[in-house]
DNA sequence: AGCCAGGGTCTGC
DNA sequence: GCAGACCATGGC
């Protein structure tokens, strides 16, 4: 991999192991839309951390973020996306397992990505019994309503201080249905300091579990999501329905030991995998 | 039209 | 501890 800044772009060359739609697009993220992309370039914009922000992948294993700073690109976007992370040994590894090897093959270019703790805790709550794309909608509404708007239409996710001092009601236009009052509780806890996500990189991993799961609205699963996708702990494994589908078909004693300190990415691989292949469970 | 969605809570055994 | 009803809403 070989990093370059080109005006005020920064041009990543030879990447292996990334894919921007199969990254953005496969469930763990809600902010990410792709953009009019060309033959050439697939385009996605987002915003993170207050920073909006044009990626683009062409050739495969060229990748460009537009118009940001080596300061953001070092500070945010490194750790964002995973990219110094050695996705080739943990493949090997992974492949050692006849199963887990086609997972993995199957959308090879996933990475899990390494998102802010409170962005990540709301978007999961939000994602309890509810589809992907009501997610995004729910999630696009929260940020046009409550978050700082950083440049016209661009608006950053709303801190946990300003959706304290919020009701149920105020929340209305979201149509986030019961969701409403989980997503409240937990600005309150995190506003008043009762629950320290900042912590929550290093505690081990059942003390972190409990401390999010005081949260009304925030069980085991929700809370194995924050750990995994915003806190990039990826030694923990999200049980939703289609990983239990997936598991008790392809795993059905479990994952074999050899992956375990990295099965939040085989998570993703068999997330990915099962969701897209109905043909596994006939 | 009716089932399902990257679940959690509450109640009743 | 565990099963089942229930929760709001919209995607398909």
């Amino acid at each position: 991999m070989q990093i370059q800044p080109r005006g005020a772009d920064i041009i990543i060359t030879q990447i292996t192991h990334f894919n921007l739609t199969q990254t953005l697009d496969c469930g763990q993220c809600f902010r990410w839309t792709k953009s009019i992309d060309s033959e050439l370039e697939t385009l996605y914009f987002g915003i993170v951390a207050g920073k909006p922000l044009l990626i683009g992948q062409s050739n495969d294993d060229s990748v460009t973020l537009y118009n940001t700073s080596l300061e953001d690109f070092n500070a945010i976007w490194l750790e964002y996306f995973d990219f110094n992370r050695d996705y080739t040994n943990i493949k090997n590894l992974l492949s050692q397992n006849e199963t887990l090897k086609i997972a993995s093959d199957f959308a090879p270019g996933i990475r899990v990505l390494k998102q802010y703790p409170w962005e990540t805790l709301c978007s999961f709550i939000m994602s309890q019994n509810n589809n992907i794309k009501r997610i995004k909608g729910i999630i696009a509404k929260l940020c046009e309503c409550f978050g700082e708007e950083i440049a016209p239409q661009q608006y950053a996710f709303p801190t946990a201080q300003v959706l304290a001092k919020l009701t149920v009601e105020d929340l209305a236009p979201l149509k986030s249905g019961f969701r409403a009052r989980y997503l409240l509780d937990a600005a309150t806890k995190v506003a008043s300091g009762e629950i320290d996500l900042e912590s929550l990189y290093t505690l081990p991993l059942p003390e972190a579990e409990k401390e999010l799961t005081k949260i009304v609205g925030v069980g085991v699963k929700v809370a194995q999501c924050v750990l995994l996708y915003g806190f990039g702990r990826i030694e923990c494994f999200p049980i939703d329905v289609w990983i239990k589908r997936a598991m008790s078909t392809l795993f059905p004693d479990g994952l074999p030991e050899y992956t375990l300190a990295y099965a939040g990415i085989a998570q993703q691989y068999i997330f990915h995998y099962a969701r897209n292949s109905p043909e596994i469970f006939e």
